[in-house]
DNA sequence: CGCTGTATCCAAAACGTTTGCAGTCGGTTT
DNA sequence: AAACCGACTGCAAACGTTTTGGATACAGCG
């Protein structure tokens, strides 16, 4: 394998010099980098990435290092997401590591490790619980890092973020359902142990009261785990008196959203934007939304602006450890805080509202 | 940070020791290697990835290096692909490393990047195409890869590959389907950019004959690409004269399933086990597969045990370099050859078959 | 008392880079 | 003529490990 040494010798210069012509210093001969550079091509030099994170103290990795097993509820996005930020981690020429843990204390043990061990420059999280102990732990560690996600209390600590924002985009989904003509918006949620489950019920509760309707108890389901639940819940909801039938049920996910698809289906419901019919929301625009029939309506993430966002933040917070960050203004980005920004989802309408 | 020598001061011991204490040698009293260790952790000491590398000639990383955009047909598949794989990277205490490159020729850069780099001790592939070059390109470049499919020569090279049978996972749907009375049979199928398509295909055809049916050339579509085309591929079945109408539809995958799932909805027809009604199946068993309704009829590809193998398989290969593998028994697992290895898929009957 | 064996420990080399500092060599300024 | 300058280039240190090949001390043995 070749070295650095070798290129020097087959060139008849000094390491140095190979080092400062392929890393492009101006002190250096056009002629002799040219040379050099095509040495170090025909002996398929490339550098050692252990030698050159050792000198340098950069590994320009970054990990991605979710919970895993946390909530399943989350878990079809977030494959989504691996992919969207691994195509955007090779655009900023960074390299992906992913890790995964089982358990919080693992979590904990493997984030202490990836910082002691140098192993990446940044870390990115993601599935951001309401009050998650994770991001104390990786300040007092001193790792650069960024949340995809906000805990709830995000108002007293400050620390680097990107979010969806989930009222927003339920606040357009209830709109939109109100224009639809619907008054009676069933509300179904999985479990509130991700922050974003609790903004984007609350955004519901804005829709509705926005247009001057009010929550019906009876209508509105949190925790729901698995199709099961789902069923019976979808039952309960149609075993009230027929004038008081929700005509449309949103939901908090694309996975619950198709639960609910399955069990209006199974009960012989019809779904749609018609009248009689059922309408169906449901949140993130996974690709499999839109291949139910009738195609989901539902909020798209915008999952290549986050990432590209995301990587943005944490390069610049690798760059400059602990000075300020530029804060640019850009359509469609909400600055919360000096490193919080927060993303504007959009309305996706298919058949199924 | 701390570094080693942080720890080698305050346990009073030279580096080596600390070293060899927290590498389990034997030559150290144990004492010592009680106090090393408690020294390790109270100063939070990690062993520094890149010096390691460095010195040793072990990353302890692999590579997912999957070629993306390559068919969006496999991308489903290849994001529950990536989960599996980092759980089973987690379990083998190896980090994962995933990248990805738009084109064929940053492909091959990114592979020799990667291997002259040193950054991965060895790669999964993933997506192997009839006739992969990419085979060829790993095998010069002398890095240890194994890769998830087989090119469709593989009984002229050897090279190291884990595969789920797709030929033995569509005749046990065929079977499946004669013996529920189908006698009408269509087959969808994806691109043949993919070995696995043909493998399928294949598979269909022997499923075919081994019930002593004959494949109609109406009955069969090839080169499916997006949901338009699928729908005018299910119009043309249907437009066949009725009694010529298949009553099931095989498709070469879960994606391809849906949306043929979709395009039978979308004209009205049924879907199911009834007579009368168009059975579907699906090839994969993505999560997806049963969120539709009714539940798609499949063939699961035994992801976790894949990923497990593939990973065990690398080890070896790593560990041995070019000596001979040891082949050992395993029931649901076939050796081809001494590092080719075929998993037998799982029927997964639900109602829409 | 010297020799061998065992249990423990350590110095130093090596891994392949990057970079601070110092050198060389023409040409230009004072 | 001396001093200086700019453009290049090279030496050697440093990064944090692992490993090789001893050292040291102490016990048992003849």
């Amino acid at each position: 394998m070749a070295t650095i040494f070798h290129v020097a010798e087959k060139a008849g210069v000094s390491i140095t010099t190979v080092s400062r012509a392929l890393n492009g210093y101006s002190d250096v001969n056009e002629d002799t980098r040219r040379r050099v550079v095509e040495i170090a091509g025909e002996l398929n030099y490339y550098p050692s990435a252990a030698a050159r994170s050792l000198r340098g103290k950069r590994t320009n990795t970054i990990v991605f290092a979710p919970q895993v097993h946390a909530h399943i509820e989350s878990e079809p996005f977030f494959k989504e997401f691996i992919g969207a930020l691994a195509l955007a981690c090779f655009i900023h020429d960074l390299s992906l590591l992913v890790t995964v843990a089982d358990s919080p204390k693992d979590t904990r043990e493997l984030y202490r490790g990836l910082a002691g061990s140098r192993r990446a420059d940044g870390i990115i999280l993601a599935d951001v619980e309401p009050d998650d102990e994770r991001i104390q732990l990786l300040q007092e560690i001193h790792i650069p890092f960024v949340a995809f996600g906000r805990t709830t209390r995000y108002g007293d600590l400050t620390y680097p973020f990107v979010d969806v924002d989930g009222a927003a985009g339920m606040q357009a989904l209830v709109a939109h359902l109100y224009r639809q003509g619907h008054r009676r918006i069933a509300y179904f949620s999985g479990p509130f142990s991700t922050s974003y489950a609790l903004h984007r019920y609350s955004g519901y509760q804005q829709g509705l009261r926005q247009h001057g309707l009010v929550e019906d108890a009876r209508c509105v389901v949190h925790e729901l785990q698995d199709r099961a639940e789902t069923q019976a819940a979808v039952a309960r909801l149609f075993a009230l008196p027929r004038d008081e039938h929700p005509t449309a049920i949103v939901a908090s996910s694309d996975r619950l959203a198709l639960d609910v698809h399955y069990a209006l289906q199974a009960a012989g419901l019809s779904i749609g934007r018609s009248p009689g019919q059922i309408a169906v929301t449901g949140f993130d625009d996974l690709p499999f939304a839109a291949y139910v029939h009738p195609g989901l309506t539902t909020v798209r993430q915008p999952l290549d602006a986050t990432c590209a966002t995301l990587l943005d933040l944490l390069v610049i917070l690798i760059k400059h450890k602990s000075e300020p960050i530029p804060q640019h203004a850009e359509p469609g980005l909400t600055w919360l805080g000096p490193q919080q920004i927060l993303l504007v989802p959009e309305l996706v309408i298919r058949d199924s509202a």
